[in-house]
Formats: structure tokens, sequence, C-alpha cells
DNA sequence: CAATAATTGTCTAATATTGAACAGCGCCGC
DNA sequence: GCGGCGCTGTTCAATATTAGACAATTATTG
């Protein structure tokens, strides 16, 4: 569903170059483990890279629910959506192991990108996301719950799985609660869906407890219950 | 709940002045009603610029479900994601009147954008679009079908609605079929939301059949139903 | 202007989903 | 190493949603 183009992680990477330049003088902010970045409201307008960590962002609805929307990893960027000149977060961000982050106020990051003439690719990176959310919300929108899980667990896994001969490695712990926001349904229900992948192998997890994807056969499983 | 940006209007203004120099020596495209832009997978890189009508955009899925992303109107640009470098369309553009387009290849739109100093103008119109997608997301992830049918009521209004006294109104013909797609539910809950809406007078059809959305009526009721 | 097609409003039975409960397990801190 | 707490797996009844069907209306189009 979300294809990996090949010269948007070089844009990453120059990217990632030219933050590097930017901060390299101000010293990391260390984030514990289930602390905030920044909370919903907050009127902070700066970016974020990741130097190491995990960091997701969780968006609450006018009563209690929640959903998250991303998790992010070592050498992403996020809170960017403070370009939007909207004012105040929309979501919450928060560290989910401890985490060292660079910050760069939105207006200096805009700058460094066009010095290192950049803008296009963060134009191309952006519109990346559109389609990826355009996905997202295509999915939501058509496809019943089972087949949203799997379509989020390969669309975690190629983002922050390491790969393995035949499968993808997800070292980020993600209770089902979690994915249970993300993929829109309750907590039980998750749990039935990836009790079943894992008795069609599907999925596994390694004596580390990490969470196994098998790719290829989760995807043709999907494709195979329309 | 999607703001309109005073800036990001005037950035629009700019990029339709730019726009329409690079455009003003080739002849509009005429599209008729039902016909389409573009369809899934079409390789074409272009941008288009709407010069009269509107234009709808709709994902297929895998099964035959469909769900409408967005209705564009006259100033309005589409088919932006082309500059993601992934190549061939995601959605299906399809006229829903008589329309005028112009098109631009998508790097000359860049470079035009470039020499106009609009690049980072455009990177706050891309994010602005992540933020209400995300937005999208969150109420498909957290709240009922009816919630939802409100705010894309909200949402369509703000975006292409005339404004009234004290409402505001539609003039696209939008049918529950399609509304249905967009708020991911099927067309008979849809029917009686709306019928519940009209008894509620938070919305009518004047006498030219158009649809009439009182605003803070219509936002005030969707708070009461927490 | 008449025929045809598309849209709406409404109803159902069948199905899927929720939310709440509870036991077992494993991890963490002390 | 022990107690507690959060996560998982499972169940169930109550509820919401779907996927038809149908007549009545409203557009379209030749």
């Amino acid at each position: 569903m979300i294809q990996q183009a090949p010269q948007s992680d070089q844009f990453k990477e120059q990217m990632q170059g030219s933050l590097f330049n930017e901060t390299k003088n101000s010293s990391p902010i260390k984030v514990d483990k289930h602390n905030h970045v920044y909370t919903v409201g907050d009127e902070r307008e700066t970016v974020y890279f990741i130097e190491k960590g995990q960091i997701k962002l969780v968006m609450g609805s006018s009563e209690g629910k929640e959903c998250m929307l991303a998790i992010h990893g070592a050498g992403d960027v996020f809170g960017e959506l403070c370009l939007s000149g909207l004012g105040g977060r929309l979501e919450t961000a928060t560290a989910m192991e401890d985490t060292l982050l660079k910050e760069i106020p939105c207006g200096k990051f805009l700058d460094r990108l066009a010095k290192d003439s950049l803008l296009e690719g963060f134009i191309k990176y952006l519109a990346v996301r559109v389609a990826d959310q355009q996905q997202v919300i295509a999915n939501l929108v058509t496809v019943d719950s089972e087949q949203r899980l799997g379509k989020t667990l390969l669309q975690i896994a190629r983002k922050l799985g390491k790969k393995d001969p035949r499968s993808i490695r997800i070292e980020v712990k993600i209770s089902h609660e979690e994915l249970a926001t993300m993929v829109g349904t309750t907590r039980p229900r998750i749990s039935v869906f990836m009790q079943r992948f894992r008795n069609l192998e599907l999925i596994e997890y390694n004596t580390e407890h990490h969470l196994i994807i098998k790719e290829k056969k989760l995807t043709a499983y999907l494709a195979s219950i329309l």
C-alpha cells in the first residue's frame, strides 16, 4: 500500500545532513519514556529531529477517544505541521522510549532548507505524506477492521521495521490498545485478529518478544479475504 | 474543525496569479460533466488548475467500494500529488459539471513557484493539507457516523459554500451516495441523518434545491450529542 | 414532453461491532 | 522475590451497522 520511494529516502538523508549542520551547536533535548514533547494546543512553533528513540503522535477527540497517527523513529522529523501557520499543536507527541531530540524553530527550519536547496525536496516529502494519508483515509472508509489492521501492520513494518531475510522485525513495543486507536476499532477485536494472524503464521513473536511481520504472506492473505 | 487560515487564502491568490501567467498562452482543456480528467494509474505528471466548474477526487478500493476525497472548485489546484514522484495517479478525477482546466507539467509547476518565490507558501499550503487530512483520519477513527456526516458537511460548506447572512449555501449537487463514500457509511444511513438534520433545522433546501448549512446550529448540535 | 434513469426516504433481517467483564501472564519496581 | 499493575486473550449480551429491497420522487435526455 505505501511504497517507499527510493528518491524520498535520498531526500531524507540530505535533510538529515542539513539539520545536523543547523543543530550541531545546540544540545539535544532529553525526553524520558512516557513524557510529552508537546501537547494539544501548545503554541511553540518548532520542528523536531529525532536522534534516538521513538515518538508517537496521538490526537484526542472531543470525548475521551484517541487516535494514534504515527510512530517516528531515529532520523525522522516531526512537528512540521507548525509550518501550516495555523498555530497550536493538533496532536500530542509522546516518547515511547527515552529519546533525544533536536529542536529547530520553524522559521529557521525553512531557512536552512532554502539555503541547502532542499525546498523542492521537502515539497516532495510533504506530497508523499499527503498521498500516504489519502491511502489511510480510503482504507478507513472502504475496508473492514481485519483488513485495516493488516494494512496498518504492514505500514508500520515498512516504516520502522528492520529487515530480516523473509520478514520484517518491529522492535518498538506497540500495545493492542494503541493498535486499536490506529485501526479504528476496539482492543478485544485487535486481540482476536492478531491471534488469527498468528495462527495463520502471518506474524509471530521472536524470543525477544519482538513482532515479526511476514510481509509477503500477510499481503497475500489480505488480498485473499477481499 | 477545519479553519480557513486567512494567510493561506492569500497564498492561494498569489499562486493563482502565478499559474495564470504560466498558462496564459495555453488554451484551456474542456472536460464535460461526468468525464474523467485522469483515472487511477495514469502516468501523466501534471498539475491542474480549475478555471470553471468542479472536480471530484475519488479513490477506489480493492473490491468495489469507493471513497470521495475532495471536491475542488474554480481557483483550486489538484493533481499535485504527482509532485511526490511516486508515479501513477492514486485517484480518479471527475468533472461534476462542465469544467475548464489549465494543465501544467509538474516540473514546470515547481519552476514557476520557485521563480515567483512561492515555494515556502506552497509548503505551508501542503502542511495545511496534511493537518486537514489528519483531522479527517482522527474523525473516522474516533467519532460515529452521524457526527462524521455533520463534520463533513461543515467542511464542504467552508470549502465550497457561498456565505449568506446566517448560513452557507452549497451550490454543487452532492448525492447521498457520494456523501456516504466520504463519511464512511451506507446511503440509507445518510438519508436518515440528513432527514434528522432537516427536522432539527440544521440544514435546509432553498427553492433552487441548493443545500443550506446553518453553520452555528449544526456545530452546536454536534457538540451537544458527544 | 414523455420516457428513462437517478436519487431519495423508508423498512427490514442478517451481521458486525461495541463495551464490559474477568482470568491469566509477565514485567517492573521495590 | 513479592506485590501490583498493565497487558493479553476470551467471553457475552446489547447495540449499531450493513446490505438488501421497495415505492415515491426528482432529474435527464432524446
